[in-house]
DNA sequence: CGTTGAGTTGACCATCGTCAACAGGAGTGG
DNA sequence: CCACTCCTGTTGACGATGGTCAACTCAACG
């Protein structure tokens, strides 16, 4: 578990304790936006879809949850976005309070903690790059190169990656509709760059897709 | 300075035995992307852009600091960004490893880093939301009642903001041209939302601007 | 004055969104 | 077992939003 990876025996130990461990199925809501933050959880299998709305319906994906990723990070007293779960998913709960006190006698778990969301900042800065500045092409690409890199953390480099998420998932995360995500795949696919399988893709010319997601 | 909301005296006057005051005339740079962080600030006056460039030029804004603002809260190794002044600035300079040493010896200074970073990141993912679901009428609205509620904070509620950037950095921050951002001002002004007056906007109808921009 | 850079405006056009239709698979109920 | 629905994904035709290119104004600055 991520997070922990700063604590010594005695600390995971009692870290374990305050630990709810817990199963979700697809389609189920872990939390929503706006509503008060009662828990912070680590994803352990599955992956969560990360969410705001706007008051008219559009939405906007702010990010995608794989395992060992840990949510809710910033301890806010509300929760800045929804999750809820794209396939079967467990999680590891502790409740706020629980964890913000353990913080308070660990003070190198506030520092991962603190890194942590460091990095997912300069995530976000990265994807406002994208959002801002690329084509619909180089969005798919740095999409597909940037979770790529993600499950290698996961479960190894490979090839072939995942997409647990629908096309309207990707569109949403990107700033494109389901037709302009689905037409991209399907040119990428028919220039060979890709393959598209069930549930994922594998990557054929990870050269040319690294140029079109290039920084 | 808004780091130090937490810090008693005596660490205040320990912060401030390591701090360098120091000024820059506009357009001049404060730190370069992926450059080694050496150094954190603290924004006394003035107003700065931070950006990321892609290797063909293309370029997105992802902040504008203000007085009071914190650069360097992620305490990372590189810059995430480039930041150059807008205005002529005054800050407060720490080199990053007496900040750390501070840091380490007080604990609710690194809630206090923790609390400010999560709320960037909160802003980000806002923006996240501006960039790849809104029109450009509503990311201009949005701009506006954004850099308003900031500048309150700073100055003092208005209906007149300052905008000491460019129509170009405020369209590399949305996503959109300098001419989109012009004509969509222009619209603005024509239809009586704001008035355009030298480096900033008065804004008359807030409401509408609110409606427009509403999250 | 001449130069430079910001801002504005117009004409035109491309990318991507909209709307619509359809295919295929999963689940459901007769 | 089959018909039916629902959902996701795909594809096509069309159009609008916002980008591109170009020209011009104006203020600042030497």
């Amino acid at each position: 578990m991520s997070v922990c990876a700063a604590l010594d025996p005695d600390e995971l130990s009692a870290l374990n304790r305050l630990a709810h461990t817990f199963c979700v199925n697809a389609k189920q809501t872990l939390f929503e936006q706006d509503e008060p933050a009662g828990n912070v959880y680590n994803i352990t299998s599955g992956s969560v879809r990360l969410y705001k709305l706007l008051p008219d319906g559009r939405r906007q994906v702010v990010g995608f949850a794989l395992p060992g990723d840990f949510l809710g990070l910033s301890m806010a007293e509300k929760n800045a976005f929804s999750a809820d779960a794209l396939t079967s998913v467990t999680a590891c709960q502790f409740s706020r309070q629980d964890f913000s006190d353990m913080i308070d006698k660990t003070p190198h778990l506030l520092r991962r903690l603190h890194s942590l969301a460091s990095h997912e900042l300069s995530l976000a800065q990265d994807q406002m790059v994208i959002l801002g500045r690329r084509t619909a092409e180089e969005k798919i690409a740095s999409f597909l190169m940037g979770l790529r890199k993600r499950w290698a953390k996961v479960s190894g480099a490979s090839v072939t990656i995942p997409l647990p998420m629908t096309r309207q998932d990707i569109g949403d995360f990107l700033g494109l509709t389901v037709e302009t995500v689905s037409r991209l795949m399907t040119r990428l696919a028919r220039e060979k760059a890709i393959v598209i399988v069930p549930d994922g893709v594998r990557l054929l010319d990870i050269p040319r897709l690294e140029r079109l997601a290039e920084t």
